[in-house]
DNA sequence: TTGCTCCTCACGTCACGTGAGGTGGC
DNA sequence: TTGCTCCTCACGTCACGTGAGGTGGC
């Protein structure tokens, strides 16, 4: 009346598979088997699937299981390892919901950085892009600047025809609309000088920072508003012929 | 200028294999490729890769962050109960951590039940089977029960000489031995009842409680003490011839 | 020619889960 | 004969890691 591979599972908590693993692993001895192949458990292999299972639940792997011997000895110097491993977990775990939280309460899209979940509500399909892409390049003083001129410049009509302009504008709307984004581009450079420093502020290389720039503005903007962007340039650095 | 995969993976901190990854299961669009093959990664895949990164780093399966959309809308009802996850991994981690304490604390063999480790100096290796064996079994009363009385019962010379009767003591020695466990074992009977009890405080059955009874003492004796225990229960229950 | 980066298979990891196909005693 | 339990392969899972072998531009 030894126990059967299933009876062992069950007292002592796990799988008909898991028992059959430890075996594999070599976690496990083979017991003797009845005349019909039958394996017939005793306690010794009772024991063993419980201690196996103890650290197992305590996050141990399976290999190190191995080479904590039998396991009924003192408390080993890998438990406290363990120890420290969980506490490292449930900080990190605690993190993760202090951001789900944030994202939660202002009911914020879930691939905006937390400091810009505020401003969610205006912030363009465009505008999200550019700050995911921006915020993986600069440094946190350089997307702070980003932030407040976000939020404290309100958007003008001219920023709304800019958003909508389509790519077969004509040249006389383009200039129109350059003419009328320069003052703002302006007032930014100076209010925001931070922004144009990407170099300094550039937190994986100042040349991958340029070609990120100019990578973002190719992708996100159609040939009418880069062609306004560059008009928009030349008046604002005075070069307009 | 556009972006290779490696630079790709290093803007949005994951690896070469994560992107490939991505690709495989669909869940981000192939881009473009230079005449000779190399990929050219634009803005949109750069942001895609931070979208599932953000979910990953959250805990969502890749195959959930498919059905999630585009994950620039409102947050899900899945982010509540990702939400719900976490706070269960965090307490079970803290239980774990507790369970951890006590271990460290008594410096204690970590495959004893936590209610038994305060007696963990006294205990054989076959006491420890043993308990941790019927922990399977019987319920919590019983266990106590049983942790009562090898708190409050010293040892006596008989149960040292029990213990370390070899297979092949003569009977007289099995003899007497009995006759000194005898009197232990009666006021046992009486002061923990609830030991008797087996039908009754078994948590998975009484013919599996039974059997398993029967196996362990089996399993940790050797034949002289079976003897000697056979002989103790005649003298307990007045069959001595 | 040598280094470096990119490419595409394709097997490995970890702790089992899950059939597939067959046997033995009631 | 039918059900039930046991057995042994052996492939699947999940999110990639890790070579293996080959190509293209400096």
């Amino acid at each position: 009346v030894a126990w059967s591979t299933r009876q062992l599972a069950d007292l002592s908590g796990t799988t008909l598979r898991a028992v059959r693993h430890y075996h594999e692993v070599g976690l496990l001895e083979e017991p003797e088997r009845h005349s019909n192949g039958y394996k017939q458990y005793g306690v010794q292999h009772l024991v063993r699937v419980l201690q196996i299972k103890r650290l197992v639940d305590l996050g141990v792997p399976l290999a190190q299981v191995a080479s904590m011997g039998r396991a009924d000895k003192e408390p080993d110097e890998a438990l406290r390892l363990l120890d420290a491993d969980l506490e490292t977990s449930i900080s990190r775990l605690r993190q993760v919901r202090a951001e789900l939280a944030v994202i939660l309460r202002h009911r914020a899209p879930i691939d905006v950085p937390a400091a810009f979940s505020t401003l969610a509500d205006n912030i363009s399909t465009q505008d999200r892009a550019m700050i995911m892409v921006y915020s993986r390049i600069f440094d946190e003083t350089w997307m702070e600047t980003l932030r407040q001129l976000m939020q404290n410049e309100a958007r003008t009509d001219a920023d709304d025809e800019f958003d909508a302009l389509g790519p077969d504008a004509d040249t006389e709307t383009r200039q129109r609309i350059a003419e009328a984004l320069a003052p703002e581009m302006r007032k930014h450079a100076e209010g925001y000088a931070a922004l144009g420093e990407t170099a300094a502020h550039s937190s994986r290389g100042a040349k991958l920072a340029e070609e990120t720039i100019t990578q973002v503005i190719r992708d996100l903007y159609n040939p009418a508003q880069l062609d306004v962007l560059h008009r928009a340039h030349l008046i604002v650095t005075g070069q307009t012929p």
